[in-house]
DNA sequence: CCCATAACTAAACAATTGTTTAGTTATTTT
DNA sequence: AAAATAACTAAACAATTGTTTAGTTATGGG
């Protein structure tokens, strides 16, 4: 009886058997196979494999397969805020986004070649009928970036509201068009890409 | 005996019954579905049903899914021809090329909102272990893209052939992230992008 | 120590995938 | 008209998908 409230006011719930993994270290896994499969080809088994977990474990950690997904996504751009931060705490203006781009494309080659970036993969893959948690995750990202693009470029006193918008606009596409790219260019080319968009910003 | 030898020879073969659909036809509406759903989400069950003919049929004369969307993605490529062959056949340097962006994008917008470009989505879906046939299609092409930026840019003779070159990468970067981002971003922000990408090029 | 129960293993689930095949229909050639 | 055969219909195929479930193991509190 008392334990029945504990468990329904969730103050403590009753543990038979401990959990033998780290739902954040499994999830970093996972997420490594969607950056390089993307959703639809990575399948519950690779998944089952690469985490190290049973089906059940996954299932009863992440709800199903979008679940597991929507927490990589999480776990991705958590490690992209590193990039972001760093761009951030920058006062280098239009500069400091420049290097927000070179570290990217860094970042997205830090293991082996062209695995792009796992946000701009997922917008690339979905269609409108796609998880609406998905999306907005996605969405709500790509409002931050160009946030913080806006904020550097205010940095920058010459330029009025409307320039500001108009090349914050300019940049995020060009961030996400650079995202898709490094799938398929040579780092020759994705360098000379970043050198001609910020030639005139 | 002669009429084996005919077909050994393939100068004629017998024909039994006529097809019902011309091959040119189908393969349109296969294309339009590949297009908006890409190769993994395009079932064999709806292209059946959108192509409006049995699997043995499409079977018989595409050999597999592979081969329904290599034809789908040539044909594809073969509509886009119109807009590179206007290119082609421009003498407005550098302002064609602009112009060939915004006539892209108007092509990409034709029925709905944001299907992008059925090769570009295609380099994005794909992985490398994707089959080797597709894969030259797609590069082939964007080869001879990047030729046709080339030569347009030589209609200027200012520029030195480093020039040329370096800004013929830049360019078909920007257009492949264009073509990524047709399906994400608003057409506001795509004009938008477009103008900023040739302020200096 | 024992009971309750969370976490585990492994099998089964229904649905869907791409592909093949057996049997029927229609057309051409002899 | 008849034989030959390409093109059709429709069912079956094996494999894989994401998900669930029955049964076992291990660990907590009383």
């Amino acid at each position: 009886m008392l334990n029945d409230c504990l468990v329904l006011l969730c103050i403590r719930k009753i543990m038979a058997r401990k959990k033998e993994y780290r739902e954040e270290e499994v999830i970093e896994k996972a997420m490594n196979l969607f950056w390089q499969y993307g959703y639809e080809t990575t399948s519950m088994q690779m998944l089952e494999k690469e985490m190290g977990i049973n089906k059940f474990s996954i299932y009863s950690s992440f709800g199903n397969k979008n679940g597991v997904f929507l927490e990589s996504i999480k776990c991705y751009i958590q490690k992209l805020n590193q990039l972001i931060n760093k761009l951030k705490s920058s006062a280098n203006g239009i500069e400091g986004i420049k290097q927000y781009f070179y570290d990217f494309i860094d970042f997205s080659k830090e293991t082996e070649f062209g695995k792009g970036c796992l946000v701009t993969n997922t917008a690339n893959e979905i269609r409108e009928d796609a998880d609406e948690k998905i999306k907005e995750v996605l969405s709500k990202f790509t409002e931050e970036v160009k946030q913080v693009f806006t904020d550097s470029l205010r940095q920058d006193e010459t330029k009025n509201k409307a320039t500001i918008e108009q090349q914050a606009d300019f940049l995020i596409i060009s961030m996400f068009g650079l995202s898709s790219a490094t799938r398929v260019f040579s780092k020759r080319q994705l360098d000379n890409y970043i050198e001609n968009v910020f030639k005139n910003v």
